[in-house]
Formats: structure tokens, sequence, C-alpha cells
RNA sequence: GGAGCCAUCGCCAAGCGGUAAGGCCGCAGCCUGCAAAGCUGCUAUCCCCGGUUCAAAUCCGGGUGGCUCCUCCA
């Protein structure tokens, strides 16, 4: 298996610290709002790898957060007097739901902020009796990065300049402008409030990940886990202020590799609630089935950009669809084993960085080489069987092909018009065999106009939604 | 101001020094009462200019264009 690192910034031969084992951590959302497509990508991006990961042989320990306290949800609980507790109850829900919907396995560990305050209080005392941290007269603890050497090598930011540094939020009693708060004070008025050693208050973002990595793996005397993931925006400052917390506090680096998912971007600009350009993951839910989301999200190699594009979908949707009717071909069929040079090329190329066009290029051929079989002999068991297998791999892998064809094609079709459409079929079956082709061919255009396309097959016609 | 990513057929998109995958669209054919579906065949020398090399879309230098990060962000 191989994978780009984006520290080091090349693709490097994974070597896990523990041998046949993976350790896994992603950072989560900020539950203060519903999860845009960005977030439907990032988590697609590391599913992906977890069921590589898997598939190839490796037990798979994966970790992804949910950050529960934080500035902006204190703003909404402001805005809607709500507690946190209902508010981010409300996001995580929905957030899993419609991960859920992506098909997006649960992470084996899902821990809260607001259920590791002791591991973050225990990880700021720490820095602070190692000399690593220290606090101002608002009560607020800040990491000192110049007590870091390290500092800036993760993101490759070493010498920032006098404008880079125009930008970060100006405190006069912080020793430098990179020194990040790892511990906000309760002030007069607040009421979000946690207890620690050091007083009431709550944590910082950053230390977060540090602190829930430290807690829930062992690592080894180098590294605490395998892999960690984000966007890629989180490269700089989240990444490279985690990984220097946990060096202070543990003596080790945090991860042995970095991987970071690239942009959606919606007309070729990043996607954001201040561009106003934000596509809610459940608005797109409302109008495309979570399977077909799902296959055209991962269409894109996770470390480019994504252009969200509707035309795109839909040629995403066709690419899909040609699935399910070689599926349909094939039911009700009894599963053997799947081929196992298609195994080796699906599995060589999602090894390979999780080379999802060469992946899909290989179902491609599959699907074009079953049809052709299937086309010479249509009751080719051992064939048919060993197809059914086939996408039942697929599925695995990558998460896709597992509905019955027949209920893929009529998503969104309700009883009546099901019924309707079965009885014009039969009909124009009726008025076919009466060699009327005029009143059959009228038929197919009213059923067009309802929007089923029909296929004539040795088997009798079937038809889908549009 | 600093740091980085990207640029491949009309559109989407692989490629990681050895002579351009795949999908959509289009065209031709097989199949079909006609369609649809399926199958077969056809369609690019890789933004521009230099350089390295026996060999470059792939490496280096210089342009041009787009995006991102340096502030909360997947």
């Amino acid at each position: 298996m191989f994978i780009y690192d984006s520290v080091q910034k090349t693709k490097l031969l994974l070597e896990p610290i523990k041998a046949g084992e993976v350790s896994l951590y992603i950072c989560g959302p900020t539950v203060y709002d519903d999860a845009h497509l960005g977030h439907a990508r990032s988590s697609l991006s590391f599913d992906l790898l977890a069921r590589t990961l898997r598939m190839v042989g490796y037990k798979v320990i994966m970790a992804k957060n949910f950050t529960d306290v934080d500035d902006k949800i204190i703003k909404k609980i402001k805005e809607t007097g709500k507690s946190l507790q209902e508010i981010t109850s409300y996001y995580i829900d929905r957030y899993l739901k419609e991960m859920e919907a992506l098909h997006i396995g649960r992470a084996d560990i899902e821990p809260k902020a607001t259920e590791s305050l002791d591991a973050m209080t225990a990880m700021i005392q720490k820095l602070m009796d190692l000399g690593f941290a220290y606090r101002i007269g608002s009560g607020d603890i800040y990491f000192d990065t110049s007590r870091d050497s390290h500092y800036g090598e993760l993101s490759g930011r070493i010498g920032d300049d006098a404008e880079s540094q125009k930008r970060i939020e100006f405190v006069e009693e912080k020793k430098n402008p990179k020194d990040f708060v790892l511990w906000k004070a309760c002030k007069t008025g607040e009421t979000i409030c946690f207890e620690a050693p050091f007083g009431l208050g709550r944590p910082g973002w950053h230390i977060e990940c540090s602190a829930m990595i430290d807690a829930h793996f062992h690592g080894s005397g180098q590294y605490s886990i395998d892999i960690h993931g984000g966007g890629a925006d989180l490269l700089f400052p989240h990444h490279e202020n985690e990984a220097a917390q946990s060096r202070c506090a543990t003596g080790h680096e945090l991860a042995k590799y970095w991987m970071h998912n690239g942009f959606v971007q919606i007309d070729g600009a990043k996607m954001s609630k201040s561009l106003g350009n934000s596509f809610f993951l459940k608005d797109a839910l409302n109008v495309y089935d979570g399977e077909i989301l799902r296959y055209y999200l991962i269409g894109v190699h996770y470390r480019n950009d994504f252009n969200f594009n509707e035309d795109d979908l839909q040629v995403a949707k066709k690419r899909l669809d040609k699935l399910y009717r070689l599926k349909n071909r094939l039911a009700p069929i009894s599963l053997s084993i799947p081929s196992e040079e298609f195994k080796k090329a699906l599995l060589d190329a999602m090894s390979d960085d999780l080379n999802i066009s060469v992946a899909l290029s290989v179902i491609d051929a599959m699907i074009a080489s079953a049809n052709e079989k299937l086309d010479l002999n249509p009751k080719d068991k051992a064939l048919k069987s060993e197809t059914a297998a086939n996408i039942r791999l697929i599925d695995e892998l990558l998460g896709f092909g597992g509905k019955i064809p027949t209920e893929y094609f009529q998503i969104g079709i309700d009883e009546e018009l099901k019924r309707e459409t079965e009885r014009l079929i039969s009909k124009r079956t009726e008025a076919k065999k009466a060699k009327d082709f005029a009143a059959s061919d009228a038929i197919r255009n009213q059923l067009d106009a309802m929007g089923i396309r029909i296929m004539d097959t040795s088997d009798g016609t079937t038809w889908e939604k549009l």
C-alpha cells in the first residue's frame, strides 16, 4: 500500500508502527451547522482509505472526533437560546445520518471534546509543567512556539514574514505572534465553562486532537499513530499546532504519515460560508440518492480539488447505471467468488494512493466484458455468479453497487406511478403482440413523458426512472 | 508580502522518465418491428518557451492562467 504523505510531499510505502495494524485519526467536524459537500468529500476520502486498508489485510482502528465546544457553537447558543447539548447532539445526529446515506462507515472511536476534557487538561498541565506553555493575565494559557525547535517544519512555514504575522490575532501578552491558545479562561458572563486544575474555562481547538490521540492510542516510542488525516486547510495552523503540542508533551511525533484531502469547489472557487456558495449535503441528498452522490464525489482523486457540477453528477449516474443494469441481468443467482484478476486489478489501483480513476476503469472493463459474454451466452451460470461476486466486492471496497437493481432504478417512484407504469407496459406488450406498432410506440412515448424509460429484453420489458 | 498546488481530447478524468487508461458526448456498425439497453470500431502528443536525457505529459529553468494556505474552515 502506497500513500502520499503531505508533509514529505511524496508517495511512500505504508509501513505501520505495528505490523498488520493501522491506526488512523481523522479530524472531524465542528458541530454547529449542517454538513456541506466538503465534509462529505473528506469523510469519503478516508472511508475509502479505511476500506482499502482492510481489504488489503490490515486491521484498522479509526478515530474521528466531534468538536463540540467552540466559539461558533457558543455563538449559536446565543443566537438560538438553545443549550450546547441540544445544538451539538442535533448536528452530530444529522451528520451521522447524512454520512450513512453516503455509505460511509462509522469510525471505531468517535470522541467528543466535551467527553475528553480530562485528557485535554492533563496535557495542558503537562505542557505547563514542562515549560512549554504559559499563562497570561486573563487566565488564558498559550503554547510557547519558541520552545519547540521543530515548530513550522510540518507545514514548511519556517520563516514567516511580517505580512503573514499581521493576519494573526493580536494579543499583547503573547510572547510570540505564532503562539496559540490551549485554554480559554472563563470570563465574566460566559456560561460554557468547564473545571480544570488551572481554573474554569474551555479548551482551545488544537489541543483536542492531540489529547484524544494520546488518550485512545498507545503508539510506539516514535509515533502516536500511523496516519493523521483531514482537509487540506488543516495543515496549517491546525496540524502544525497539534504536532507541536504532542511532540512537546509526549516526547514523540504525533503521526507517522499525514494525509490531506482537496477541496470541493463551486464554480472554481472554494466553497465557504463567507463566499455564500456553500452547498449543504442535506440539500444535495434531497435531490440525489446518496449512492449516486457517493459515486460522483469519489470519482476524482482525493488530493485534487473537486469542482461540483450537476452535469457531471448526471454523467456519474449514467456510469453507475451501467453497473446496475449488469447486476439486473444476473439476478437471482448465488454468489461464488470474485475473479482473481479483477480483484487484483481493483486492489492494485486502490493500493496506489487510492487511484480511484483506475479502479473505476477496471470496473467499466469488467462490466463490458461480462455484458459481452452474456450477450453470447445468456445462461452462463458460472459467469453470472462470479460477476455477482465481483459486484459484491465492489460494494465492499468502494461502497456502491449493493442495492437490488429494481430498487436502484425505481428510487423516488410511488406505488401509484409504479402500477400505472406496469399497466401501460402490459398494454404495450399486447399491442406489440398484435403488431400494432403505432399503438405500442404511442405508449412508449407516453411513458417517456412520465419520465420512464423502457427496454425490451428477451425476458420481457424492463423499465427505469430517468 | 510569504508558502504551496494545479494546467492532459468538446466535457469529466488517469498518468509518478520508455513512447497518451477510462467515462460522457459524437460518428459508423451489430442487435431491435422501430427504439432503448448491450456489444464492436473510430476521435488528443499533453498551456507556452527553453534545457537535461538515447527517451519527457512526466525532471529542471522561465513565462501565462486558475486555485488554496498564511484568520474559523473538510
